[in-house]
DNA sequence: CAAATACGTTAGTCACGACTAACGCATTTG
DNA sequence: CAAATGCGTTAGTCGTGACTAACGTATTTG
Protein backbone atom coordinates (compact mmCIF):
# COMPACT_ATOMS: atom_id res chain seq x y z
CA UNK A 1 0.00 0.00 0.00
CA UNK A 2 3.09 2.52 0.03
CA UNK A 3 1.78 2.44 -3.59
CA UNK A 4 0.46 6.25 -4.43
CA UNK A 5 -2.02 5.51 -6.70
CA UNK A 6 -3.55 2.51 -4.53
CA UNK A 7 -3.25 5.23 -0.83
CA UNK A 8 -5.19 8.17 -2.71
CA UNK A 9 -8.10 5.95 -3.86
CA UNK A 10 -9.74 5.55 -0.72
CA UNK A 11 -12.88 8.03 -0.61
CA UNK A 12 -11.56 9.71 3.04
CA UNK A 13 -8.03 9.68 1.76
CA UNK A 14 -9.10 10.96 -1.55
CA UNK A 15 -11.07 13.96 0.74
CA UNK A 16 -7.90 14.22 2.98
CA UNK A 17 -5.92 15.15 -0.17
CA UNK A 18 -8.50 17.48 -1.41
CA UNK A 19 -8.28 19.22 2.08
CA UNK A 20 -4.93 19.74 2.07
CA UNK A 21 -4.80 21.16 -1.14
CA UNK A 22 -6.46 24.35 -0.08
CA UNK A 23 -4.23 24.60 2.76
CA UNK A 24 -2.21 22.57 5.90
CA UNK A 25 -4.90 21.51 8.78
CA UNK A 26 -4.27 20.23 12.32
CA UNK A 27 -5.75 16.71 12.40
CA UNK A 28 -8.44 17.64 14.91
CA UNK A 29 -9.89 20.11 11.94
CA UNK A 30 -9.39 17.71 9.53
CA UNK A 31 -11.38 15.33 11.35
CA UNK A 32 -14.22 17.40 11.76
CA UNK A 33 -15.05 17.38 8.18
CA UNK A 34 -16.03 13.19 8.77
CA UNK A 35 -18.11 11.20 9.86
CA UNK A 36 -15.59 9.11 11.79
CA UNK A 37 -13.58 8.99 14.44
CA UNK A 38 -10.30 11.10 14.77
CA UNK A 39 -7.94 8.19 14.91
CA UNK A 40 -9.35 6.83 11.84
CA UNK A 41 -8.66 10.05 10.27
CA UNK A 42 -5.11 9.63 12.07
CA UNK A 43 -4.46 6.35 10.34
CA UNK A 44 -5.62 7.52 6.81
CA UNK A 45 -3.21 10.52 7.35
CA UNK A 46 -0.35 8.11 8.40
CA UNK A 47 -0.96 5.79 5.24
CA UNK A 48 -0.32 8.98 3.25
CA UNK A 49 2.22 10.12 4.62
CA UNK A 50 4.13 6.83 4.35
CA UNK A 51 2.89 6.95 0.22
CA UNK A 52 4.62 9.95 0.81
CA UNK A 53 1.40 12.65 -0.10
CA UNK A 54 1.91 14.34 2.87
CA UNK A 55 4.23 15.31 6.20
CA UNK A 56 3.58 16.97 9.50
CA UNK A 57 4.86 19.91 11.47
CA UNK A 58 4.44 19.91 15.39
CA UNK A 59 3.11 23.14 16.39
CA UNK A 60 2.81 23.47 19.83
CA UNK A 61 0.66 20.02 20.68
CA UNK A 62 -0.68 19.89 17.46
CA UNK A 63 0.49 18.26 14.22
CA UNK A 64 -0.50 20.66 11.08
CA UNK A 65 -0.47 18.46 7.85
CA UNK A 66 0.00 19.42 4.38
CA UNK A 67 0.88 18.15 0.94
CA UNK A 68 3.96 17.27 -0.26
CA UNK A 69 3.89 18.93 -3.56
CA UNK A 70 6.65 15.83 -5.05
CA UNK A 71 4.80 13.01 -3.52
CA UNK A 72 1.51 14.26 -5.82
CA UNK A 73 4.28 14.35 -8.88
CA UNK A 74 4.97 11.00 -8.52
CA UNK A 75 1.07 9.89 -7.60
CA UNK A 76 0.77 12.38 -10.85
CA UNK A 77 3.03 10.52 -12.97
CA UNK A 78 1.86 6.92 -11.67
CA UNK A 79 -1.78 7.43 -13.17
CA UNK A 80 0.21 8.99 -16.52
CA UNK A 81 1.40 5.64 -16.68
CA UNK A 82 -1.66 3.80 -16.19
CA UNK A 83 -3.26 5.75 -18.74
CA UNK A 84 -1.54 4.90 -22.26
CA UNK A 85 -2.37 6.57 -25.60
CA UNK A 86 -4.37 3.55 -26.02
CA UNK A 87 -6.89 4.45 -23.43
CA UNK A 88 -6.27 8.11 -24.33
CA UNK A 89 -7.60 7.14 -27.61
CA UNK A 90 -10.53 4.84 -26.86
CA UNK A 91 -11.34 7.89 -25.22
CA UNK A 92 -11.09 9.82 -28.16
CA UNK A 93 -13.08 7.47 -29.89
CA UNK A 94 -15.93 8.03 -27.61
CA UNK A 95 -15.95 11.72 -27.59
CA UNK A 96 -16.48 11.65 -31.69
CA UNK A 97 -19.07 8.32 -31.87
CA UNK A 98 -21.22 10.94 -28.98
CA UNK A 99 -20.57 14.11 -31.10
CA UNK A 100 -21.91 12.27 -34.48
CA UNK A 101 -24.79 10.61 -32.86
CA UNK A 102 -26.00 14.27 -32.19
CA UNK A 103 -26.05 16.17 -34.99
CA UNK A 104 -26.28 20.06 -35.12
CA UNK A 105 -26.26 21.00 -32.22
CA UNK A 106 -23.89 18.48 -30.58
CA UNK A 107 -22.23 18.69 -27.48
CA UNK A 108 -19.44 20.94 -26.01
CA UNK A 109 -16.35 19.66 -27.08
CA UNK A 110 -14.56 18.64 -23.52
CA UNK A 111 -11.11 18.02 -24.50
CA UNK A 112 -9.41 20.33 -21.09
CA UNK A 113 -9.09 16.44 -19.74
CA UNK A 114 -5.66 14.98 -19.71
CA UNK A 115 -3.09 17.92 -20.27
CA UNK A 116 0.23 17.00 -21.80
CA UNK A 117 2.89 16.11 -18.28
CA UNK B 1 -16.76 -0.91 -5.60
CA UNK B 2 -19.03 -0.11 -8.32
CA UNK B 3 -16.70 2.98 -8.48
CA UNK B 4 -14.54 3.28 -11.88
CA UNK B 5 -11.54 4.46 -10.12
CA UNK B 6 -11.90 2.32 -6.88
CA UNK B 7 -12.32 -0.62 -10.01
CA UNK B 8 -9.54 0.37 -11.72
CA UNK B 9 -7.16 0.95 -9.19
CA UNK B 10 -6.16 -2.89 -8.00
CA UNK B 11 -2.73 -3.44 -10.15
CA UNK B 12 -4.29 -6.74 -12.04
CA UNK B 13 -7.47 -4.54 -13.21
CA UNK B 14 -4.84 -2.00 -14.22
CA UNK B 15 -3.03 -4.33 -16.08
CA UNK B 16 -6.16 -5.95 -17.65
CA UNK B 17 -7.50 -2.83 -18.80
CA UNK B 18 -4.27 -1.80 -20.21
CA UNK B 19 -3.54 -5.17 -22.43
CA UNK B 20 -7.34 -4.27 -23.41
CA UNK B 21 -7.02 -1.18 -24.25
CA UNK B 22 -4.63 -2.44 -27.17
CA UNK B 23 -7.34 -4.95 -28.48
CA UNK B 24 -9.91 -7.11 -27.56
CA UNK B 25 -8.51 -10.39 -26.39
CA UNK B 26 -10.38 -13.66 -24.62
CA UNK B 27 -10.20 -14.88 -20.85
CA UNK B 28 -7.65 -17.48 -21.32
CA UNK B 29 -5.32 -15.11 -23.38
CA UNK B 30 -5.52 -12.58 -20.91
CA UNK B 31 -5.22 -15.06 -18.24
CA UNK B 32 -1.82 -16.30 -19.42
CA UNK B 33 -0.29 -13.05 -18.88
CA UNK B 34 -1.22 -13.05 -15.25
CA UNK B 35 0.72 -15.01 -12.39
CA UNK B 36 -3.19 -16.28 -11.15
CA UNK B 37 -5.53 -18.50 -11.64
CA UNK B 38 -8.02 -17.97 -14.95
CA UNK B 39 -10.76 -17.84 -11.84
CA UNK B 40 -9.21 -15.29 -10.61
CA UNK B 41 -8.85 -13.40 -13.64
CA UNK B 42 -12.44 -14.14 -14.67
CA UNK B 43 -13.96 -12.37 -11.53
CA UNK B 44 -11.39 -9.17 -11.43
CA UNK B 45 -13.19 -8.70 -15.42
CA UNK B 46 -16.52 -8.76 -14.11
CA UNK B 47 -15.62 -6.10 -11.53
CA UNK B 48 -14.60 -4.27 -14.26
CA UNK B 49 -17.85 -4.73 -16.45
CA UNK B 50 -19.85 -4.22 -13.25
CA UNK B 51 -17.79 -0.56 -13.55
CA UNK B 52 -18.72 -0.40 -16.85
CA UNK B 53 -15.31 -0.78 -18.16
CA UNK B 54 -15.58 -3.79 -20.56
CA UNK B 55 -17.52 -6.03 -21.46
CA UNK B 56 -18.01 -9.01 -23.20
CA UNK B 57 -18.83 -10.67 -26.55
CA UNK B 58 -20.03 -14.44 -27.30
CA UNK B 59 -18.13 -15.45 -29.45
CA UNK B 60 -18.16 -19.54 -30.38
CA UNK B 61 -17.25 -20.78 -26.59
CA UNK B 62 -14.85 -18.06 -25.78
CA UNK B 63 -15.82 -14.13 -24.35
CA UNK B 64 -14.01 -11.91 -25.97
CA UNK B 65 -13.67 -8.89 -23.79
CA UNK B 66 -12.75 -5.49 -24.44
CA UNK B 67 -12.88 -1.94 -23.08
CA UNK B 68 -16.09 0.24 -23.11
CA UNK B 69 -14.89 3.36 -24.39
CA UNK B 70 -17.56 5.50 -22.70
CA UNK B 71 -16.65 3.68 -19.27
CA UNK B 72 -13.12 4.92 -19.52
CA UNK B 73 -14.45 8.27 -19.99
CA UNK B 74 -16.39 8.16 -16.55
CA UNK B 75 -13.31 7.12 -15.39
CA UNK B 76 -11.86 9.53 -16.80
CA UNK B 77 -13.86 12.36 -15.23
CA UNK B 78 -13.52 11.10 -12.23
CA UNK B 79 -10.06 11.22 -11.90
CA UNK B 80 -10.25 14.64 -13.14
CA UNK B 81 -12.96 15.53 -10.24
CA UNK B 82 -10.26 14.67 -8.01
CA UNK B 83 -7.14 16.39 -9.44
CA UNK B 84 -8.52 19.80 -8.13
CA UNK B 85 -7.10 22.61 -9.50
CA UNK B 86 -5.06 22.90 -6.65
CA UNK B 87 -3.37 19.82 -6.34
CA UNK B 88 -2.40 20.94 -9.91
CA UNK B 89 -0.82 23.70 -9.14
CA UNK B 90 1.12 22.16 -5.99
CA UNK B 91 2.75 19.77 -8.58
CA UNK B 92 3.35 22.95 -10.56
CA UNK B 93 5.10 24.25 -7.78
CA UNK B 94 6.93 21.49 -7.42
CA UNK B 95 8.05 21.35 -11.00
CA UNK B 96 9.44 24.83 -10.46
CA UNK B 97 11.38 24.04 -7.43
CA UNK B 98 13.07 21.31 -8.86
CA UNK B 99 13.88 23.60 -11.73
CA UNK B 100 15.31 26.45 -9.84
CA UNK B 101 16.68 24.73 -7.09
CA UNK B 102 16.12 28.29 -5.11
CA UNK B 103 13.92 27.27 -2.44
CA UNK B 104 11.80 30.26 -1.35
CA UNK B 105 10.55 29.68 1.92
CA UNK B 106 6.98 31.71 1.25
CA UNK B 107 5.87 29.18 -1.66
CA UNK B 108 3.53 27.88 1.32
CA UNK B 109 -0.20 28.27 -0.17
CA UNK B 110 -2.72 30.34 0.99
CA UNK B 111 -3.17 29.84 4.65
CA UNK B 112 -6.39 31.90 4.83
CA UNK B 113 -7.69 30.90 8.01
CA UNK B 114 -10.67 29.49 6.98
CA UNK B 115 -12.47 28.61 10.09
CA UNK B 116 -15.02 26.05 10.64
CA UNK B 117 -18.49 25.81 8.52
C1' DC C 1 -22.83 -39.16 -28.43
C1' DA C 2 -18.52 -38.53 -25.65
C1' DA C 3 -14.47 -35.83 -24.85
C1' DA C 4 -12.45 -31.45 -24.86
C1' DT C 5 -12.54 -26.58 -24.55
C1' DA C 6 -13.75 -21.91 -22.66
C1' DC C 7 -16.11 -19.90 -19.44
C1' DG C 8 -18.88 -18.47 -15.26
C1' DT C 9 -20.10 -19.68 -10.58
C1' DT C 10 -19.71 -21.09 -5.98
C1' DA C 11 -17.79 -22.16 -1.52
C1' DG C 12 -14.41 -21.44 1.44
C1' DT C 13 -9.88 -19.66 3.04
C1' DC C 14 -6.77 -15.86 4.03
C1' DA C 15 -5.17 -11.48 4.54
C1' DC C 16 -5.88 -6.89 5.13
C1' DG C 17 -8.14 -2.48 5.28
C1' DA C 18 -11.36 0.52 7.92
C1' DC C 19 -13.02 1.49 12.14
C1' DT C 20 -13.84 2.22 17.34
C1' DA C 21 -12.53 2.38 22.09
C1' DA C 22 -9.13 2.91 25.32
C1' DC C 23 -4.80 4.26 26.63
C1' DG C 24 -0.33 6.77 26.74
C1' DC C 25 2.50 10.74 25.76
C1' DA C 26 3.64 15.46 25.13
C1' DT C 27 2.24 20.26 25.57
C1' DT C 28 -0.38 24.03 27.08
C1' DT C 29 -3.18 26.22 30.66
C1' DG C 30 -5.08 27.58 35.15
C1' DC D 1 1.36 20.82 39.89
C1' DA D 2 -3.09 19.16 38.04
C1' DA D 3 -6.37 19.37 34.41
C1' DA D 4 -7.18 19.85 29.68
C1' DT D 5 -5.96 19.49 24.94
C1' DG D 6 -4.06 17.35 20.60
C1' DC D 7 -2.28 13.25 18.71
C1' DG D 8 -0.29 8.76 17.99
C1' DT D 9 -0.71 3.95 19.19
C1' DT D 10 -2.65 -0.33 20.22
C1' DA D 11 -5.90 -4.10 20.48
C1' DG D 12 -9.63 -6.08 18.69
C1' DT D 13 -13.81 -6.38 15.69
C1' DC D 14 -16.01 -6.47 11.22
C1' DG D 15 -16.39 -6.48 6.53
C1' DT D 16 -14.67 -7.48 2.22
C1' DG D 17 -11.44 -8.08 -1.51
C1' DA D 18 -8.26 -11.51 -3.71
C1' DC D 19 -7.54 -16.01 -4.46
C1' DT D 20 -7.88 -21.28 -5.28
C1' DA D 21 -10.25 -25.51 -6.09
C1' DA D 22 -14.09 -27.75 -7.68
C1' DC D 23 -18.06 -27.91 -10.17
C1' DG D 24 -21.69 -26.71 -13.70
C1' DT D 25 -22.75 -25.15 -18.45
C1' DA D 26 -22.59 -24.17 -23.23
C1' DT D 27 -20.07 -25.11 -27.47
C1' DT D 28 -16.99 -27.31 -30.52
C1' DT D 29 -14.76 -31.57 -32.14
C1' DG D 30 -13.89 -36.46 -33.01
Amino acid sequence: MTDPLSAAAEPNRRRLLQLLASGPRSVTELAEQFPVTRSAISQHLLVLAEAGLVEAEKSGRQRIYRVVPDGLRRLQAEIDRFWTAELDLLVADAEELRARRTPPENTQNTQDTQESS
